[in-house]
DNA sequence: GTTGACCTTCCCATTGTGGGAAGGTGCAGG
DNA sequence: CCTGCACCTTCCCACAATGGGAAGGTCAAC
């Protein structure tokens, strides 16, 4: 099948399909004589995959150790699970930082007016230079 | 002072004040006579503002916005708390994907054995095809 | 003077994704 | 047969925000 169906059937776009494939994420697709990629149910169930542990926050490259895990028969069930609870603690902490983050911002919101005077708690507050802030609380 | 110096004092880094500056978050600096940055007081106290929002998980966007309402005296707090709550609401919403997420991670952890034994629940689960996904819990 | 710690600009890499150009392919309808 | 349209190909660019590092200027101390 072509990309356009794989990508449908699996919700990875035929960019991300390509890049994957580009970056060794997936192997060479089959090519047909016109040059056009060819897929096979097998090889949108390794896209599915993909898109399955993306859907989980890993990284390509975790995506990549993942997948190695899954196609050799014989490793120990202990790696995936290392992988997945290191997964897990990063996605805590991740977490906790935000409830932080979160905490600040309800209580400087719920401090200020909200209406037409100019004076602004929030403003005030960030104004103000702090000694100990919660670092690397990015977006996505 | 440096640029050195306000960045020690500010925790921004020296690389991103000047980006700050060449993207026009932040003013162009004042220059001494050998073109050295020069920063005063005032540009420190602004530093730390951006360093304070950027700790919050504002986006440089969102900072460019918070600075320009710090700067309009005469704006109306409504202004500033729209800014936060919709911060908020977004983090909200991204906590939530991720609780979903680690919901599912830890029952995948869960029933792995986890030793030396070959299957893995967690394998399997990934490779089935799913229907209703938590989409777009990417990291930081 | 030389050394070392600064500063300057400029370019490159990252992570993962999308946009879009320029060109080839394949099929359906006129 | 031609035309159009939907699809495919590769290639380059952009994003957000940050760090790394090169090549070169400056300054202070020894």
């Amino acid at each position: 099948m072509n990309i356009g169906q794989a990508s449908e059937q699996t919700g990875v776009s035929a960019k991300m399909i390509r890049y994957y494939e580009s970056i060794g994420l997936l192997p060479s697709a089959a090519r047909r004589e016109n040059g056009y990629r060819d897929y096979s149910d097998q090889d949108v169930a390794v896209l599915q995959f993909v898109r399955r542990t993306r859907d989980l926050g890993f990284s390509l490259e975790e995506v990549s150790a993942l997948l190695a895990l899954w196609t050799d028969k014989k490793r120990p069930s202990r790696e995936v699970k290392r992988l997945a609870e290191t997964h897990i603690a990063d996605l805590e902490r991740r977490m906790r930082e935000m409830r932080a983050v979160m905490k600040t911002l309800r209580q400087l919101a719920q401090h200020c007016h909200g209406d037409e005077r100019s004076d602004c708690p929030i403003l005030d507050d960030l104004a103000k230079p702090r000694a100990a802030n919660a670092k690397k609380v990015r977006r996505r």
